[in-house]
RNA sequence: GCGGGCGUGGCGGAACUGGUAGACGCAACGGACUUAAAAUCCGUCAGCCGCAAGGCUAUGCCGGUUCGAUUCCGGCCGCCCGCACCA
């Protein structure tokens, strides 16, 4: 017997299947249903991780599976190529970002294909290929010339020593992340996509994708924070000295989602940043002061949570608009954010409690107008906590009586009829910023005229390409500093003109790449008949960290794309997967600097566990379950798990020992436990005689495997249907241990002929999770062709289903016994077994059965007292 | 603070729509093979009582609904994730 050796068995059949190109997508249209399955493209850091084996093992399961199914299955991968990392290397190494990614995605699709993931690979890009970022720009120029982009002043992150704009999710505690410099706000005129035209559209689309976790279309949801309520404008009072300053005599715009409470309207407040605060700045350096002091307070969740609410009385006074009798004052208030509503809004510090926290401090008045139910409205009052509850209207004239809902209704209705404003639906939902004032991206492909102003580059002109010659000895954008490449000609009147140098966020390079997978080749920036036939993606997989930002934009731009006319579906992704993330012990010495897990060895004794150092024999301390992450050392190399235990057995591993959505935890023992699995399964077949037998259903212990085998096709099928792949390795194990109940040596005629036809099937049927250990299986049974052509198996009904069913007997709820019954055996013929079995004989006597409860098949139920 | 999720043996976890709790794996323990070790194979493995048959207690805690609850409902406790001065 010889025993399974991965590596020369695993690379043989990586280039058998190569050789027949078994991989290569089918022609659009070709009979067959469709199936796109596709996991997030990786960034190209120059090696794979255990996170990538996890992920891609997943979509390389579903993607064999479907192809056993029948279906024309496309399976693609590329590279998310563009971006700082590269931009890093370049400074610290003084390589090219261009050399470094290309050389970065030679190594990892080595590793990849090394994992034997079922790829079309001859559709394979980068983003930073310029006929991928040239068909980008086409797209961005039409979504131009469409209105969906354009460019504002806007306040960013400026890292003043890197001298760029960071991301928000690059400043950490106000500080750049590479730099450490403290970041500075900035204005900067940024392009931006109308995303926020979407909003509606994106909240209302989350309701179509039914095979989305519940959890990501909640937090898309929350972040595009639809509310509705009430836009209007406060008319200057012109008594008590307030007069309506320059250019805002048409009255100050305010948004309220509890128009109902408008009566118990206290002061107006306005954000620091508000034109208004600006413009009494200029004439006050008082005020100027108090804005200055505002924009002090830290980012960081502990300093807004601690924030101390800060108050300016502008002295100017506005008339209420239900009530001309009422004037209010205007303050400048640090808690109001200028980019939400209208940056302004009118404070009811009875029902809220940043309202309630400032009026207290500034001794605001504070009236009560929404009446709790149960509370007397003659002593009801509000001390520390505001009222955000339900109950009646009071304090309120013509709302009085009136529930919250009612009274929004009326107060709304009322002030569209006087024309002071009206409902209006307001969005957390920022339009998004796209420059990134970097070399490494995608070039925007406009050119600035001084004369003809913005002007894009005419379409035979792109792509716009990266100039291969620049230097990274400075910091900032290269492309400002390059002698040539900024400076060209205007496309419109052929004067002097200078192109614009940021280049795009990297989240537009992933919002569209699985539309361009369709068809790689199209000169259109997507293929239509291609897209067409392959869009939406089937199943999308990847990490629960891109909930929003990637999920959010793609849907965006697939819709905005869709509006184009270039793609037909308004949804990128039918159905979406979260895996869970590999983790794996930390270890510390006892100086607490990180140790890796190779130097770590490991005791136990009883139910503790102890580490000492394998070299120095010191103390290690065992510290958390935490991520694999570089710093902390505690990162498992996939090539070494390769090596050591092929990589069916690491595929295996990643797949079995929890469910998908949930983290696993990496060890040794585990990866070695599906090592020994590939060999007992191997030897199975290995052990199986050569030659045709009989089938002999009177064998009872044929049959059983027979049965056995047929149910497995429907317990992997549907653990591989429902992602819980866990369960069905499982199911897998458990089904081996039956094999080898029933060996091969000495066995009748009628069991060789139910190993030969279980191990049919279950060649299979491991296929998807084993593909190497299966194809060598599969050869050594004979099987016709190789197993990644072979179909997936189907169960005999007859032979699935259970024909005796052995039935738990309980007296009120406690298990007393059981009965063999035939499948589908009639109630009055289960009870009349039960109530004859021995054990429930002794448990009825001195009780009186009272009822008995048969559920077919499954259980019976004596109640007695 | 708001929103969501999760608590099952020593560990990862299983139990599809309320129907035998602990599948499968890991660890541990006992044994076989071996000069020995590794590998492999066989067995035991929630706790307590019992020679056994069997019984009692158990799915974070307290209640409820039900013939029957890990599963449904209410209230606590703990952990995790997202958002966070969003009017």
């Amino acid at each position: 017997m010889a025993r399974y050796n991965p590596k020369d068995t695993e690379p043989k059949w990586r280039d058998a299947w190569a050789k027949a190109d078994v991989f290569k997508t089918g022609e659009i249209n070709d009979g067959r249903p469709k199936y796109y399955v596709l996991e997030m493209f990786p960034y190209p850091s120059g090696r794979i991780h255990m996170g990538h084996v996890r992920n891609y093992a997943m979509g390389d399961v579903v993607a064999r599976y479907k192809r056993a199914q029948g279906f024309n299955v496309l399976h693609p991968m590329g590279w998310d190529a563009f971006g700082m990392p590269a931009e890093n290397a370049a400074m610290e190494r003084g390589v090219h970002p261009k050399g470094w990614t290309y050389d970065n995605i030679a190594a990892m699709r080595e590793q990849l294909k090394a994992l034997g993931i079922s790829v079309d690979w001859s559709r394979e890009f980068a983003t930073c290929d310029p006929e991928y970022y040239g068909k980008q720009q086409a797209w961005f120029l039409r979504l131009l010339k469409r209105g969906l982009v354009y460019r504002k002043e806007a306040s960013v992150n400026w890292d003043p020593v890197d001298m760029t704009v960071l991301a928000n999710e690059q400043v950490i505690d106000g500080k750049g992340w590479r730099s450490g410099a403290t970041v500075e706000k900035r204005k900067l005129t940024q392009w931006f996509l109308r995303i926020t035209d979407y909003a509606d559209a994106l909240i209302d689309g989350l309701k179509t994708l039914d095979r989305w976790p519940d959890k990501v279309r909640l937090m898309q949801e929350n972040w595009i924070g639809r509310s509705k309520g009430l836009r209007f404008k406060f008319q200057f009072a012109n008594s008590n000295g307030g007069e309506a300053p320059d250019g805002l005599a048409e009255g100050l715009e305010v948004y309220t989602t509890r128009p109902d409470t408008l009566f118990g309207a206290s002061f107006v407040g306005i954000a620091p940043e508000h034109p208004l605060a600006e413009q009494l700045a200029a004439e006050n350096p008082q005020i100027q002061a108090f804005i200055a002091d505002c924009r002090k307070g830290g980012t960081s969740e502990a300093e807004i949570e601690s924030a101390e609410k800060l108050g300016y009385d502008t002295g100017l006074r506005v008339t209420h608009p239900l009530d001309p009798s009422i004037t209010l004052p205007v303050w400048i208030a640090n808690f109001i954010l200028m980019d939400y509503g209208t940056g302004a809004i009118f404070a009811c510090p009875a029902h809220d409690q940043r309202d309630l926290d400032f009026a207290r401090k500034y001794g605001l008045p504070v009236k009560p107008v929404v009446l709790p139910n149960g509370e007397d409205p003659a002593t009801f009052t509000v001390g520390k906590e505001a009222y955000v509850g339900p109950g009646k209207i009071f304090n309120s004239e013509f709302l009085d009586g009136m529930d919250v809902e009612t009274a929004k209704a009326e107060a709304v209705a009322r002030i569209e009829a006087a024309g002071q404003g009206q409902g209006a639906t307001v969005y957390r939902l920022r339009d998004w910023g796209v420059s990134r004032q970097r070399y490494w991206g995608c070039p925007i492909p406009v050119i600035h005229c001084e004369t003809c102003g913005v002007v894009p580059v005419p379409e035979d002109q792109l792509p716009v390409a990266l100039p291969d010659d620049v230097t990274f000895d400075k910091p900032g954008n290269p492309l400002l500093r390059h002698p040539t490449w900024r400076h060209t000609t205007c496309p419109s009147c052929g004067g002097k003109a200078e192109r614009e140098t940021d280049t795009l966020d990297t989240f537009i390079d992933s919002s569209w790449y699985f539309a361009r997978f369709a068809d790689t080749q199209a000169a259109e920036p997507v293929g239509k008949a291609a897209a067409d036939y392959w869009l939406p993606v089937d199943q999308y997989i990847g990490g629960v960290e891109h909930a929003i930002l990637h999920l959010l934009y793609a849907r965006f731009i697939t819709r905005a794309l869709k509006d184009e006319g270039l793609v037909s579906v308004e949804e990128p992704f039918a159905g979406l997967f979260t895996q869970g993330m590999v983790t794996h012990e930390a270890y510390k010495n006892e100086a607490g600097e990180w140790v890796e897990p190779s130097d770590v060895v490991i005791k136990v004794e009883g139910n503790s566990r102890s580490a000492t150092h394998a070299k120095t024999g010191a103390p290690i301390v065992i510290g958390d379950i935490e991520k694999m992450s570089k710093s902390k050392k505690n990162v498992v190399a996939p090539e070494d798990i390769f090596e050591a235990y092929g990589v069916d057995s690491a595929r295996l591993f990643v797949m079995s020992d929890s469910p998908p959505e949930r983290d696993v935890q990496w060890t040794n023992a585990g990866v070695e436990g599906s090592w020994r699995f590939t060999h007992r399964l191997w030897n199975e077949f290995d052990s199986q005689p050569a030659g045709d037998f009989a089938h002999d259903d009177s064998d009872e212990a044929a049959l059983a495997l027979r049965k056995a085998a047929h149910k497995l096709i429907g317990f992997v099928t549907d653990s591989i249907e429902g992602f819980r792949f866990n369960s069905g390795v499982a199911r897998l194990y458990e089904f081996l241990n039956a094999l080898k109940a029933a060996p091969a040596e000495g066995a009748s005629d009628a069991v060789l002929a139910a190993r030969a036809e279980a191990l049919n099937i279950l060649a299979r049927l491991v296929a998807p999770f084993t593909p190497h250990l299966a194809e060598e299986a599969w050869a050594k049974i004979g099987g016709e062709g190789m197993v990644v052509n072979a179909p997936w198996p189907k169960a005999d009904p007859a032979l699935a289903a259970d024909d005796e069913r052995v039935l738990p007997i309980q007296i009120n709820g406690k298990r007393r016994g059981e009965v063999k019954v035939k499948a589908g055996a009639p109630d009055d013929e289960v009870t009349k077994i039960a109530l004859a079995d021995p054990n429930v004989m002794a448990h009825l006597e001195g009780v009186t059965v009272r009822k008995v409860i048969v559920v077919k098949d499954r259980i019976v139920n004596i109640v007695a007292n």
